[in-house]
DNA sequence: CTTGCCTTTGACGCATGGGTCAGGGGTTAG
DNA sequence: CTAACCCCTGACCCATGCGTCAAAGGCAAG
């Protein structure tokens, strides 16, 4: 399978997948004779995978950080991280949701000192 | 008083004070005949308020869009930007506390999310 | 063989609020 | 006059997660 169809049957762009490769997030695939990569079902659950971890708010350096782990949580429905070995041992989640709290309360402070600034009530919870 | 001396006695930089300028935030100081820009007090006071609105989370956007009305809100100390006539008329006070509270439950649903695949309580307030 | 879609690498674009550097000129004290 | 700062404009840099474009080659169908 090329690059475009891998890329479309993981729900992303061939674009995507050559910045996951140059990020080290995903391993390097065989190429053809000719230089083109050849991904099968293991690449695309991997960027499956990938994505699901991006969009929880994981940056590409953590899941770089962690990459050569990653194998651990494929196959299986995400459970839980910590459990498998990426997530507890490098504390990159523990990490990321440590910078997720900060952010969260300086735009909260942010948010209540322009509120009191116009009257607005400060709570639309 | 030329940029740099101007620039701190606001506390910044004179980058910051052509920035400001250049995006429309601070009106174009008059110039001596060299090409050297002269600042007052005034200049001063305004870029003040500039930074103080900043800091409170609108962006340089936000504030440039009133501009024409900020010297309703120099001299006294910051208080109600509604009955400036800044804020209410143009509504951008209120659309920065939109954004800021839909950037915030975002945050706050990743993290939970997050918290939820490592059995993290999720309840660090 | 040609057409047309796909892939390759490399490089720039985006948005934010300035920081920093480069090359050239102003200003002021000694 | 000169040293030592200061100021001018223009342009590139930062970080994020890719999008987009360009030039050049691969691949399958007619």
């Amino acid at each position: 399978m090329r690059i475009g169809e891998a890329a479309a049957a993981a729900g992303t762009t061939p674009r995507a997948l050559r910045f996951y490769e140059q990020r080290g997030l995903l391993p390097a695939p065989p190429r053809s004779r000719t230089g083109q990569r050849q991904y099968g079902a293991r690449e695309i659950a991997r960027v499956r995978l990938i994505r699901e971890l991006l969009s929880l708010g994981l940056t590409v350096e953590d899941v770089g950080s962690c990459a050569d782990r990653l194998h651990l949580l494929e196959g299986d429905a995400l459970p839980d991280y910590g459990a498998g070995g990426c997530a507890q041992k490098s504390g990159v989640v523990e990490r990321r949701i440590a910078a997720l709290d900060a952010e969260i309360s300086r735009l909260t402070r942010l948010r209540d000192q322009l509120a009191a600034r116009t009257g607005s009530v400060s709570m639309p919870r």
